[in-house]
DNA sequence: GCACGGTGTCTCGATGTCGAGAGACCGGGT
DNA sequence: ACCCGGTCTCTCGACATCGAGACACCGTGC
């Protein structure tokens, strides 16, 4: 049962309990992938709602700051299609077009015809839009920094080559 | 520019360019932590999406196996509250409320009044519930081990502990 | 000039989640 | 016996997402 400690502090967390829930259950399996990757979705989650919390102080809903993120660190003029949007943030196509219109009704971004092809669309950062994801972003910067605190500047970069190893696959298809 | 790269491979990946991307627009800002979080969050959600693949073969929602797990784990008489099920996924009541109404409807769990306080109710895994949550978490091991056949055992290990060290906080509020 | 597979965006019904509030009940204190 | 803050579950309307299909357009090849 310790066997499977080996952090550097002795404290548990609730997947901990959860892989050792199993190996108790179905000691046939090897659950060991679990302490890697359900770490992930939990932490996944709680950051969602701790960005939430951050967002509404700058009237801004999650989804609205992925998508201004997006166009804003494109670069001048801070303008995507539709389809680069959505490869970006990781939705289908008909949350896109739903969440540019609520952002067009609320004047953070523009929409205007594509003019070398016509099928395609065009959509802008706002003045309002800029100004909005700009002071989110520095926000969001100073509360993902705290909960990174308790690690050394190194292991954050360890952290992040081991994850890019783990996304590699997904991101090359 | 390449001195954010630190990995042993030569390979980018979208959050190296997302990283970049801000490094050129907001040179003011050290956007390092999104290294780590925006991977978090992303590969999250490219879990999600083949999570669901690998469950739609034993006819189960992600959520479903979910709850299901929750009580398979928690071992004989395979029975949970309501809200020990919540805490365990992160959920909120309204929804763990919806998911045994439907999980009942398909006699994968069934619902009985608390014999010890009126106004609990205890959740219970049937005899299919079991089985369907048993067949499944087989699946999902030997995707979850591909996804992670890249690092090396003690690399996996590695990245559980950084993960459990960002996790501590929430996991203790 | 036309056909045709591929591409980009939008439509729309179904679905799961949230979140605030209601209602029932517990247990310690008076 | 009663009160009252806390706890547990459920209700219900609002909302964001999905996903398959529709539609217009591109560009290559004939």
């Amino acid at each position: 049962m310790l066997a499977s400690m080996s952090g550097t502090t002795g404290r548990r967390d609730e997947v901990d309990r959860l892989v050792e829930a199993w190996g108790r259950e179905r000691p046939d399996l090897d659950v060991s992938p679990l302490a890697v990757l359900s770490r992930v979705s939990r932490l996944a989650r709680h950051l969602d709602r701790a960005r939430a919390d951050t967002f509404t102080a700058h009237q801004l809903e999650t989804w609205e700051f992925d998508v201004l993120a997006a166009l804003r660190r494109s670069g001048p003029p801070y303008e995507l299609s539709p389809g680069q949007l959505l490869t970006q943030t990781l939705v289908t196509s008909g949350t896109m077009t739903n969440r540019i219109d609520r952002l067009a009704l609320r004047d953070l971004v523009t929409r205007r015809p594509d003019p070398d092809d016509r099928r395609g669309v065009l959509v802008t950062l706002t003045h309002t839009g800029r100004r909005r994801v700009d002071a989110a972003l520095e926000d969001l910067l100073d509360q993902e920094r705290a909960f990174l605190s308790r690690l050394p500047r190194s292991d954050q970069r360890s952290l992040a080559d081991l994850l890019r190893e783990v996304t590699a696959p997904f991101d090359e298809a």
